[in-house]
DNA sequence: GTGCGTGCAAATCTTTTGCAGGACA
DNA sequence: TGTCCTGCAAAAGATTTGCACGCAC
């Protein structure tokens, strides 16, 4: 299950349902961030933006990711260095794990972690109401190229 | 399992074996940062190390807090919002419980992270070698006082 | 006495904000 | 045509660095 299966479609229909008028950069930063595979910061986001069209603005570009990040499209990577990349979000409870070779991110089956918290909330006796996983090691097309 | 069970002074013998000079400085951050059960951001340190002496500056404290990170006694925590907050270092797999009500945190046991990671492992391949998991909710003594 | 630790200030880096002009509906 | 979006520049905030001085060893 990987990231760029998201439709940015999609993603511009939300834009749009939320009051949002879809500009040409818009449309560009929606397809940059929609079809990542690898976690990109807000810094990254912009350096592509510029490559495709050079005088894009800083600020359009965090300004572009607070907005999808508050429509819960996009979601804030707690990064093995640097908490400031965003991926795609996918249903919770997400099990994300983070290639440390190529950077790739791979979303997994969630249903063991649904379990996890189940039984840690019975045994601790805390309400659990939000969780976050971070995996990381070496993906499977690493682990065959080494 | 609460972080104020930490002893300061095996990190003050951590840091003697690592070739750093003891000051008073020193012996105060740490005396902060091994018994606070509540991530504390370096500016929180700062803050709190002033009340005790007031010409404490803001850049030892980043240094110190670096330090403490690279000597893997503290580890910065992901938090709910804001990534700049430190808890003293516990046995992985560490699974962290933060409530936010009260802002505590709690060490939970690890065996079922373990568990999960290796099912991981197994079911899609990937090699893992590290772990990160949160889990925010309403701690046992903040349900009582609701 | 030597060199690391410290405080201060400046520099750096990231992110946010204000504003004037232009584009979308 | 009104409002939202954009780029620029400045501001704000967080963190790092340079340097002179003092203290631990």
């Amino acid at each position: 299950m990987l990231a760029h299966t998201i439709d940015a479609n999609k993603w511009l229909t939300a834009l749009r349902e939320n009051g949002c008028r879809i500009t040409d950069v818009q449309e560009m930063l929606v397809h940059i961030l929609a079809h990542t595979e690898i976690p990109l910061s807000a810094e990254q986001v912009w350096e592509t933006a510029r490559q495709i069209r050079p005088e894009t603005g800083r600020a359009t570009v965090y300004r572009m990711v607070e907005k999808l990040e508050s429509l819960n499209l996009l979601r804030r990577i707690h990064g093995y260095q640097g908490c400031c990349s965003f991926l795609p979000t996918l249903p919770e409870p997400m099990m994300l794990f983070i290639c440390l070779v190529c950077g790739r991110a791979d979303y997994l089956d969630g249903q063991p972690l649904h379990d996890l918290i189940h039984q840690s909330e019975r045994s601790s006796g805390h309400h659990i109401t939000d969780s976050r996983l971070q995996l990381f090691g070496t993906c499977v097309a690493c682990q065959q190229h080494s």
